[in-house]
DNA sequence: GCTTAAGCGAGACGGTACGTCTGGTCTTTGG
DNA sequence: CCAAAGACCAGACGTACCGTCTCGCTTAAGC
């Protein structure tokens, strides 16, 4: 496979072809089992072409994290009004994700383990675009969790923790421990 | 008619050897740079007497956190009857564990994140042994998010999960963060 | 105090599936395009098989050289008694070969260019093994150029240096051509 | 009418610029370590300037050769009339280099192996320059060695061959083995 | 006490991937 | 429109570890 040549400017060519092996080949096999030798070759780039841009196989998961490549829209929080049934069905599906393919997100959490980069990408992408502690905020007074003057962010936080941590245990959760999760985080409704 | 077992039997000064390098060069390196190789030329051991009884570098971590090789004492829950002061010294003091030493909680969730036997491990030392879900159920009714019936060990596990997003985020947090996310988890004071 | 414990042995058969592979590599592709990949991966070995046991390319090549794989029988001196009608022979012979194999000699020098230890061998072979000297000797009086006291091996050296010459200025050389530096060399048949 | 097709033409600043950093690098570091990418970076030029007008190492090389930069005075043949003396000291002085810098002249026995160009340019610069035969000529009668008839081509040629394989086997040389070779080559003084 | 087989230290083996270096080609940009 | 600069693909370099496999030694259980 060979891509059109350009000049003395940096190939955009080239550096989506590497992106896309990178994410390609970190949804086959893992990030553990990424190499860069094997991403040079998937897209037909020199192994240098690589290096110059890149310093490590973390920040081309970063890169790759950060241009959306890595996830797929399954992930988005739904919004239909109910914070707590939109909560409990985003959890159901994220809990059924990590159940049928763990390797994604336990390679994601490997790779965030060590290069800071994408760790904070990936804290980003996960509270940050789920726009979590929005919705919470939106709903403050509705439970008795949410009461006014809370720190959402932090709510945010420790319930994208939970899961990281059932991934991480390797618990195979359900739709109940999704709901338990949510009702021990928002409490009851408000009077 | 059995065959005769005979022959030397294991050698526990070799197993010892082989922990106490492991854990020696887990703290110094980490998980990523440590290599069994490193391990059997500290112990003074040949490689084939640690794959002999691991499987992998993985299982090698999880038996020295199982023998409490790898955390200090540091880390224990403090019981002074306050429930809420106890969680916020004893986040703060994690807090601090991270800042300083982001290297020993991340190595660990690298190997978490490789190994099923770490992450069971890991769930269970930082959870169980620290024996938070204990605490929130003893404490239920003093705070309006322990309210009875409430699922303290999905608690327990949001406040441990939040803690590990914040140490793969290298967000640096300070007694304040504590004190936020313990309230955010406890509410307020019962009436 | 303890005896050093013996450890496995080096393997021979791996040892010669280096050289051999080193050998057909050579002749088919030359010095220059030698690689220890190359003859790793023709040998079926790993290439740290090749570091361990040998410094350099040269040093491969200079094992396949005292190991006599590289020169096969048509580079003998003949011995019918008569020294000027062996030499010619010989030189005939060789020059035939330089002429149709330019590459194997040129490799061969190229080779003790860049490696002692290559140079020493090759002398060695050319020299020694052809043993031109001694015949020189035997034949001392017999000719006006082989009188007593001549330094016959400086007399053997320029032969072979004209070889090494002619070859390096790829100048192609005929029966005539072996005559006359032979009768050059050996001046004319004594009275 | 077409006018006369103007456009730049090849930099004479650029190829001296190119040849000399050559040389230098050759000196400094020899053939084998001489890289383009070293050429172009010290004469301050593109890379393809160089792949534009020579297509090898080799040829470079070469083309240095010719234009005298590779070599210094020290290697003329002296000439006071008597030829065996001459040729003795211009053999010890030879020698005397080979010891010193051996690099020098092996590195150009590399590039002659390598290219056919340095081969033929060496061997007009060995035996040309220094007209040995040419001063052989003028002493035909004077030793045994040089009685009527002889071909002087090829004892020059012998004589530079055995410089050159004493160069390739790394044999140190003094003023004895200079003497020792010219005796063997010339013959005793004609009665 | 002798036998014998497993555990031991050591380390060679076939491999994979690393990160660097150079070769030779091809473009862009500036003079 | 040439020459500088340098990005590109390609692939060899020498190193680090992997996990497996001998080696010869040591040692404890069972005859």
């Amino acid at each position: 496979m060979s891509l059109p040549r350009t000049g003395p400017v940096r190939s955009e060519a080239a550096r989506l072809a590497i992106l896309e092996a990178t994410a390609a080949l970190f949804a086959e096999r893992g990030y553990e089992h990424l190499t860069i030798e094997g991403v040079a070759a998937r897209a037909g780039v020199g192994k240098q072409t690589i290096y110059r841009w890149w310093r490590s196989k973390g920040a081309l998961v970063a890169e790759c994290l950060l241009e959306g490549l890595l996830f797929d829209d399954r992930l988005a929080l739904p919004d239909t009004g109910d914070v707590r049934a939109d909560m409990q069905a985003w959890l159901t599906t994220v809990f059924a994700v990590i159940d049928a393919e763990p390797g994604l997100v336990l390679s994601l959490l490997a790779a965030a383990a060590e290069h800071p980069e994408v760790g904070a990408r990936l804290r980003d992408s996960l509270t940050g675009s789920a726009s979590i502690s929005g919705r919470l905020d939106a709903a403050i007074g509705s439970t008795t969790a949410l009461r006014p003057g809370v720190a959402t962010e932090q709510l945010a936080e420790a319930l994208i923790g939970a899961v990281v941590l059932r991934a991480l245990s390797r618990s195979s959760s359900d739709a109940d421990d999704a709901a338990r999760l949510v009702d021990a985080i928002l409490g009851d409704a408000a009077d």
